[in-house]
DNA sequence: AGGACAATCGCCCGTGTGCGGTATTTTTAA
DNA sequence: TTAAAAATACCGCACACGGGCGATTGTCCT
């Protein structure tokens, strides 16, 4: 049997393209069979031969390798997408995994740390730079204390669900004015008006 | 000056704690000042001399590991809580995360990786096994085709402003009957009979 | 040609909701 | 200890909202 990496790699400059598809190639076990330099060329290659993973720029001419990545992943969901860009920025690497990228690297990462996350990201990692796994974490870390009392934000998980005054009277024991009142609070301490603005609030500031 | 990274240890079995204890002790770069076996225990010492990291287990007597790195990421900023335990389910990893943990090591890590993570923690990145890596990422992505027609997305999108029936109907030039309509089928769609849970499921299934 | 679905508009009905107040008790903080 | 905040409770009003049911016009797929 054939344990070989099948890589594919998008990417504009000849020289990083030819350089990559030549280190690939020379190190054992991988591949590199397919290379392009525009996500358009590349899409119909990929489809009808799927490689295990794709190493994706994102600056590139024409449709940019984060919707690259999304086209691919609509078509192909066991191939794994590794960004390999100069782009260090949170929005280019949060929209880049929120489309289906598994790896995040930068282009002054040395080729043997290259070839380590390809493994990796084909052995169901998501191989990434120490910040930018910093910054992943980080985005998940919402330390802020909440402007609501602990009640409050008990008729606020409620008020999350759906329920209504009635309900959430009943379930927590007290009167309906009671919860129209804490809701009131709630709106007033979030700059907020009604209940969908809440919920969103709610979620977005990740107060429950 | 001192470059050693100070490291304490929260780990209520004797055996691990003090081989690890050890194990840090004895490597150059590393000193382990403080071990304890719960966090109630910790807390006084740790404010007192706040170590650059601290190793927390989860499955301790008393106050949970995840628990403790809430306390002590409200009192201690700077300090950077890798948790090492057996716990690999997705809610021990992603609470620890979210109350601030910046790192996520399982037991069965050996110790020099463990040292080579505290190391790269304290350097400002987040360690984590490959495997966990994969699984914060891919809650980012978010490529699930919504069940919603392109207008009903963004009706939703309005609804989830907390914009009433008229002020959409203004803005998207149809009469209000016609955003009832759609709200009324958005509802059907995301099973749900309210602004408020809509709103909720949008956010949370990322439709928006 | 026919079915499925999207987008548009319409009506009735009951009630939940938001907004304006006021007020008491308990808990927390200064 | 005294003041502030939180939690509790109540009233009335206008209308926005959700449920049910129906209709017309397109498009797309088969």
């Amino acid at each position: 049997m054939n344990d070989e990496i099948k890589v594919a790699i998008i990417e504009d400059d000849n020289e990083i393209r030819q350089l990559m598809t030549l280190i690939i190639d020379s190190s054992p076990g991988f591949s590199c069979g397919q290379s392009f330099s525009s996500c358009e060329s590349a899409m119909d290659d990929l489809q009808s031969s799927p490689p295990h993973v794709v190493l994706m720029d994102i600056d590139l001419p024409g449709m940019s390798g984060i919707e690259g990545v999304k086209c691919l992943k609509e078509k192909l969901l066991e191939t794994d997408c590794l960004m390999l860009t100069v782009q260090d920025d949170d929005e280019s690497i949060f929209n880049s995994i929120c489309v289906g990228a598994t790896g995040y690297l930068l282009k002054d990462t040395p080729p043997t740390e290259i070839l380590k996350a390809i493994e990796e990201v084909h052995k169901g990692g998501s191989p990434m730079t120490a910040s930018i796994a910093r910054r992943i974490v980080s985005s998940f870390n919402t330390q802020k204390e909440s402007p609501l009392s602990v009640r409050e934000q008990e008729i606020l998980r409620h008020l999350c669900d759906g329920e209504n005054y009635k309900i959430i009277a009943e379930k927590l024991h007290i009167s309906g004015h009671t919860v129209r009142s804490h809701f009131k609070n709630i709106y007033k301490k979030l700059h907020v008006s009604t209940r969908a603005e809440a919920v969103k609030k709610a979620i977005n500031d990740k107060l429950i």
